[in-house]
DNA sequence: TCTGGGGTCCTAGGACCC
DNA sequence: TCTGGGGTCCTAGGACCC
């Protein structure tokens, strides 16, 4: 048996966790930029308010109703999060838990008896709730999917369920697809759901039924028989205990307001540049390819939104490189490449691809001496950065006025990770 | 004025090779 | 009039997820 535990209304339950007043009241919490909105509280729901509205056109209807609103305070949830997983590992064996994201993991249940599931399911939830503070569900099933989909119920009828749903008999199974909407299924996107839509396949019930040619000739080919496979029962997707090495890295973001001046642009970008390439090191790896994007501000945007069209070019690195202003340096040849005077930009970002083991790090025989400098130096700015938390050594290019910096007005302290900002009791 | 950011996996089709 | 076929590698882009 599979499960996935999942804490409830991730970030909203964080900024709770250290305001109680804030209990029953409807909270929200924002994407960077306080764009739009990521997560919101059980209260914040039965308001109707929709996940992903833009905050500037709900924001009269949240100050009408008293909700808070937060901008969102990564590491805050990090290091929550961090303690959910540990607190997890306490109970389980680490190669049953796989971290899924932020606030999810699947967990491995195949060595726990049938009679002792509901009892073990139990206890992971009453030990990280009283350990952390946070509410989890948890949804237990023969494949992942099936798991997600208790989960799922298991949160539509939270006083019924107590937020914990297994699904061990075929009866069970069965009554739970016939409850889940095609689209709620997980791997079933807005597309999927459309095609579906068309056939009359209304239920995940449905869709179990439907023929594996069909599925491999409409639904994504291999993943689409991967998908019926796991409604079915068959586990066909397995649990990934190990953190493997990205295949990909990037820092990117929207601009606190739009820019029209390379200057600027080229600090977002050395900025974004050089924050990936910590990403980088912390996972001991370089990169063969860096692209940078742009995106131009649309003069006009309909009533409609549409995804915005970047302007991408990449370079293939000479030797793959972890280090910050060699990767600032072409950052800065691809930016001015892409730059068009008179376009105003909205966005930009930095993308590694093609990562291997950083061998410099590891200590390379052949290297020639200045590549252990600058290496060297990387670990010290890294390690600076870590204990001071604040960016306190940075390079030139990166800027100092930071026009472009996003918006972030309404930032909770981090209460856990800095020590200036322990929550206080008066 | 104001609509997130960071990922994965898969497919189709072109280029190239023998 | 007739002009192969199969394999591999690469890239761009679609779809999806949290």
């Amino acid at each position: 048996m599979k499960a996935i535990i999942d804490c409830n209304n991730f970030y909203c339950s964080c900024e709770r966790l250290f305001k109680p007043r804030l209990k029953n009241t409807p909270v929200v919490v924002l994407s960077n930029n306080d764009g739009c909105i990521i997560s919101r509280s059980d209260e914040a729901k039965k308001l109707g308010i929709k996940m992903a509205a833009p905050y500037f056109m709900v924001k009269p209807f949240l100050e009408k109703h008293g909700v808070q609103v937060f901008s969102s305070n990564y590491a805050l949830y990090g290091d929550l999060s961090k303690r959910v997983m540990e607190t997890v590992a306490t109970i389980l064996p680490q190669n049953c838990i796989e971290v899924y994201s932020v606030d999810e993991a699947f967990l491995d249940l195949g060595h726990v008896a049938a009679k002792e599931l509901h009892r073990v399911v139990q206890q992971i939830k009453e030990t990280v709730e009283l350990w952390t503070g946070i509410a989890v569900s948890i949804g237990v099933a023969p494949t992942k999917t099936l798991a997600k989909i208790a989960n799922h119920l298991a949160k539509d009828n939270k006083e019924k369920s107590n937020c914990m749903l297994v699904l061990d008999t075929p009866g069970r199974i069965a009554a739970a697809l016939k409850r889940t909407p095609v689209e709620e299924i997980w791997g079933v996107g807005r597309q999927s759901a459309a095609k579906l839509e068309k056939l009359d396949v209304k239920t995940a019930y449905d869709l179990k039924l439907m023929p594996e040619e069909w599925m491999r000739q409409n639904l994504g080919g291999v993943v689409g028989v991967r998908l019926l496979h796991e409604l079915q029962g068959k586990p066909s997707i397995g649990i990934d205990e190990q953190l493997s090495i990205k295949k990909m890295v990037s820092c990117t973001r929207r601009f606190g307001h739009a820019l029209t001046e390379l200057q600027p642009i080229k600090e977002a970008v050395a900025t974004y540049a050089s924050r990936a390439a910590e990403k980088l090191r912390r996972q001991y790896a370089a990169a063969k390819v860096m692209s940078v994007f742009v995106i131009p501000k649309e003069l006009k945007r309909g009533s409609i939104y549409k995804p915005l069209e970047p302007v991408t070019t990449h370079i293939k690195l000479p030797v793959p490189t972890s280090i910050t202003n060699e990767l600032i340096k072409h950052a800065l040849v691809l930016t001015e490449q892409l730059f068009e005077e008179g376009t105003t930009y909205e966005k930009a970002g930095v993308i590694f691809t093609e990562l291997v083991p950083d061998s410099s790090l590891q200590g390379n025989f052949f290297a020639p001496q200045a590549k252990y400098e600058q290496r060297n130096l990387m670990s010290m700015v890294d390690n600076v950065n870590f204990s001071m938390r604040n960016e306190k050594v940075k390079f030139a290019s990166a800027g100092t006025k930071k026009l472009w910096k996003m918006k972030q007005e309404l930032l909770s302290k981090r209460y856990t990770t800095r020590w200036g900002e322990l929550r206080e009791i008066n």
